[in-house]
DNA sequence: ATAGAAAATATGTCTGACATAATAATTCTT
DNA sequence: AAGAATTATTATGTCAGACATATTTTCTAT
């Protein structure tokens, strides 16, 4: 509710005792699950005042398990170019670093999830796995803290392309020369070759959902043409 | 204990009724620091297999709550050096991207902030508060929720920052010739110039915490200095 | 030695009570 | 009648003790 807007900034949330009796669980278990949305900014609670949305500007959004909530709560159009905007600024700059400070045995461990991913083959199931953890990889080979924890947006980002490729199943394969060309830079520790790399690899990503958002509504528009047909 | 590596990861802690008895408060206060500390993904939990630490990659650095306390924890040297490069690579983008995309009104946000800047002075602390209103003001202006939530890192930087510049209170000023220049380029609705200016900004930070991080190393190696003639 | 059944145990949930602090209502003063 | 001080109210915060549930460990039978 508070995602969708229902409960918008500013908002008084019902009382504990209230939200319990509307769940049918104890007040204890609203508390745990209250005390979960206020580690991730979402609310704040005075005593006697009561709990409060907090304005969205103080909402983490860079934590996976509030942007996974997001992604499935609301329309990921909007979502899916911000997403790929950060991840435009941050893994081709992450990717150049990783070039010049990681160690072989991070590299090793990239190249072996870039072959996880070769293994795959059309198997967009078995693709996703890998494809992260190559990703993942790159951002932990850089040895920055702040770095490695963007991988959980990494993480959300390419969840949210793997559901909207299913109307195209041999798009995630597309992909696989554009990684090998990420590996082969870094091996050769070329981090403005890693770089670039990595760039055209963010373009072909933007490719791909733009294509398959522009499918999808298509397709939901053609669902809300024949229901109309039907009930007329 | 956790961030201290006291706990490290995979450890299993201690069962909720022995921390209650230890800390002196109820098992239901355990459980909810528990569940503050399971959101931030620094613990996991499963019934009767009990509660341990997990991996580092899986902490969510990027959340404000938990970047404090890792501050104040442990030396802030290495988490200095990590925190600036994550600002360098995201915060000059999101200027280029903000002097694009902002409206006049968040301009004049940024430029109020600038003007708070000014009119503290030499007031170190008066100064805190606007900065860190210029650079939010900036993020917030790409209408970027992601590069919005960045503002958590930043503005725990800019405090470890504030508490680095005690031993010279006339560094902070010095900044604010820079901050104009951002602010110049912006309202020119200038993408390169932005992002070059919020870069030389990035440098200047960047040499302000190095020579305090220095002034403060002799300063401890001084007092260890005297404390070992004394205690001879 | 192995597979399956039973016991043990740590987290998860529930109930009901009291503590505390911020707000709202009331009383008193000027 | 306006404002200050006091009192009452109330929603979150904390406590205690109990039971439920899901793993792990131990025991038993094959």
């Amino acid at each position: 509710m508070i995602l969708t807007g229902v409960w918008r900034e500013g908002t008084t949330l019902p009382r504990e005792i209230e939200l319990a009796s509307r769940f049918d669980v104890s007040r204890a278990s609203i508390r745990e699950a209250l005390s979960l949305l206020k580690a991730k900014g979402l609310i704040a609670s005075k005593q006697k005042a009561g709990t409060h949305v907090r304005a969205r500007f103080d909402w983490n959004m860079l934590d996976e398990e509030l942007l996974n909530w997001t992604l499935s709560a609301l329309p990921a159009q909007e979502f899916a170019k911000q997403i790929l905007e950060v991840r435009r600024i941050v893994e081709p700059e992450a990717c150049a670093i990783c070039a010049v400070r990681g160690t072989d045995e991070d590299f090793a461990r990239i190249e072996r999830a870039y072959r996880g991913m070769d293994a795959a083959g059309m198997d967009r199931v078995a693709y996703a796995e890998p494809d992260l953890q190559f990703h993942r990889g790159i951002l932990i080979a850089t040895g920055n803290d702040f770095l490695i924890a963007f991988g959980a947006t990494v993480a959300a980002a390419l969840r949210m392309s793997f559901d909207l490729s299913s109307t195209n199943p041999g798009a995630p394969r597309k992909s696989l020369p554009y990684h090998r060309a990420v590996l082969d830079e870094i091996w050769a520790r070329n981090p403005d070759g890693a770089r670039q790399a990595m760039h055209k690899l963010m373009d072909l990503t933007e490719g791909n959902i733009i294509t398959a958002m522009a499918r999808q509504k298509k397709k939901d528009a053609e669902d809300e043409n024949v229901r109309t047909r039907r009930t007329r």
